[in-house]
RNA sequence: GGCCCGUUCGUCUAGGGGUUAGGACGCCAGGUUUUCAUCCUGGUAGCACGGGUUCGAAUCCCGUACGGGCUACCA
């Protein structure tokens, strides 16, 4: 049978860098084994349903590179692939596990419910759970007689909770932490089936999973404690269960939990693979792809939370991480999120990558109102990649190819500046105009003149960059001035004479 | 509170009875460079704690502490 894996988003909301990460681990053991990547919708809750959602998630994933075999507008043959529309499916197998025993209706209302709890609370129960102990007091098809009971159900008023079976350990093979154990009098009698027909996230997952013949189940560990809950309706239902695999939740850059859309703003970076408008809050969420990863480089530091090819390798493509990808090298414990190493790893991707390949990357994240030939900018980008981080960093960390600095790293200059260098910076600026097509030459020229003449390149040499680029980090400098052509150069050196002068002599 | 999962440098991790506990990011120092970055060399720093098993424990067992998840007609 051939490796089918899904991912299966609930469209509440942007996708969490977490969910990138599952949707990813998922998308690697499909390539790997020649088997399908599905797209599942999970929206059965209406109330939270977020409109753009949908359409951001699998926006989201084609800028990864992680596109679906199967999904909603993806085609496959498992359809439909958002929940919403299989609501018609769900109903029987519910009501099949009523006809057999391991499922009830129940009439309670939410007040009652809330009763309940406020009830067991005041007799010392934390978090009372709807189970064995409570269902013989509360409303439903097994303290009811029938008659009324299926009246109540002929009006509608039913949902369906399922029926934990006493006292039994359900055990589970966990492909990550090997076998789990949860003992059914710990478990809730959850509900599968709500007021108004819609499946809860238990009964549709399984029905769904079963349906599109899963054989893989990886998610959050945030679904760990529900599995055996997932692992009982298989067997109510007579079905074969998928593996599972658990993974371990990304936790904030520091401090306590799980980490949250708020932390991007409050750590600096981004938590979300686009930019995600908030209509209710009225707020921006920055995205990595505005901030200037590249998803390749995103992915590589992604994959290396929470798992690793159990060599030294750390610097992946797809297609390797395809090839090592094995779900028995999944960590066990939470990782925290390191923006340091993020951007390194974008760096490292930056360096590895042909300077015509980062043109469209570079240019789609150009400043309004930049003009600026693809040639030039190419330019730059092979001069400025080993120094920058992120996309946006070529046009800020090297504002001087796009226009002349409009101030000055004044402190460095107060270091060498004396008046008797002026006429030494004349000779020199017109050597840039007579080599203005050769670095090296003109490297040469200004080298040699400055040692003829006994003078330190230490002192000639910053000042020159101060000159033309406002400060002293940046590429070889004669690069530079190649770069920018001898008329922007000469019009900068005057500029800048200029201003040494007024503010120095 | 209950249940479940976890805990190796600051961070991501390798190691699963005998290792000088390895690598990567970060940080620090040195080299290269006009500068920055890259690159190279070196350094810093870790087995949560307490018992037990064993000739020997980071590794196996128990307990404690700490962290995380779940505990909705949310996913």
């Amino acid at each position: 049978m051939s490796v089918r894996v899904r991912f299966a988003p609930s469209p509440t909301g942007p996708l969490h860098i977490g969910g990138v990460r599952t949707a990813l681990y998922n998308y690697l053991l499909a390539k790997q084994q020649g088997g399908a990547f599905i797209l599942r919708i999970e929206d059965t809750d209406q109330k939270r349903l977020v409109p753009g959602a949908e359409d951001y998630i699998k926006q989201s994933l084609e800028w990864l590179g992680l596109t679906p075999d199967e999904g909603p507008g993806y085609g496959g043959e498992h359809g439909p692939y958002r929940q919403s529309e299989r609501k018609d499916l769900y109903a029987k197998y519910a009501e099949q596990m009523v006809a057999d025993g391991n499922a009830y209706y129940a009439f309670d209302t939410p007040e009652e419910l809330d009763k309940m709890r406020k009830d067991q609370e005041a007799l010392g129960h934390h978090s009372a759970k709807y189970d064995a102990r409570i269902r013989l007091q509360m409303r439903n098809s097994l303290t009811l007689d029938q008659e009324e009971a299926d009246k109540l159900i002929a009006e509608g008023k039913g949902i369906i909770r399922l029926k934990m079976p006493a006292d039994e350990d359900v055990s589970f093979v966990d492909l990550v932490r090997e076998k789990v154990t949860f003992n059914t009098d710990q478990l809730d009698d959850k509900v599968i089936l709500k007021a108004d027909g819609m499946p809860t996230y238990h009964l549709a997952n399984i029905v769904d999973d079963h349906l599109m013949e899963i054989t893989h189940v990886i998610r959050g560990e945030e679904w760990l404690s529900s599995t055996a809950h997932h692992v009982l309706m298989y067997r109510f239902l007579g079905w074969e269960a998928p593996k599972f695999t658990h993974l371990p939740l990304i936790l904030k850059p520091t401090g306590k939990g799980k980490l949250s859309k708020r932390d991007g703003a409050k750590f600096g970076f981004a938590v979300f693979p686009m930019e995600w408008y908030d209509k209710k809050e009225e707020v921006t969420y920055a995205g990595f792809k505005e901030s200037g990863y590249d998803p390749k480089a995103l992915l590589n530091f992604l994959v290396l939370l929470g798992w690793n090819p159990g060599n030294d390798e750390e610097l992946m493509s797809i297609e390797r991480m395809t090839e090592l990808f094995s779900l028995d090298k999944i960590v066990k414990s939470g990782a925290r999120f390191d923006v340091d190493k993020s951007k390194w790893f974008n760096q490292q991707y930056l360096m590895s990558t042909p300077d015509a390949h980062l043109l469209p990357p570079v240019k789609a994240i150009k400043p309004e109102g930049l003009v600026v030939e693809d040639a030039y900018l190419t330019k730059v980008i092979g001069l400025m990649k080993e120094r920058v981080h992120h996309y946006g960093d070529f046009y800020t960390e090297g504002s001087y190819f796009f226009s002349a600095p409009t101030e000055y790293d004044d402190k460095q200059i107060k270091k060498r500046f004396k008046p008797e260098i002026v006429p030494h910076l004349e000779v020199i600026k017109a050597m840039v105009s007579t080599h203005s097509g050769d670095p090296s030459a003109m490297s040469t020229a200004v080298k040699g003149y400055l040692s003829d003449k006994e003078l330190k390149m230490g002192v000639y040499l910053p000042l020159l960059r101060i000159m033309i680029c406002g400060r002293l980090t940046g590429p070889d400098l004669f690069d530079i001035i190649v770069a920018l052509g001898a008329e922007e150069t000469s019009s900068r050196m005057v500029k800048a004479s200029e201003y040494f002068n007024a503010t120095l002599s």
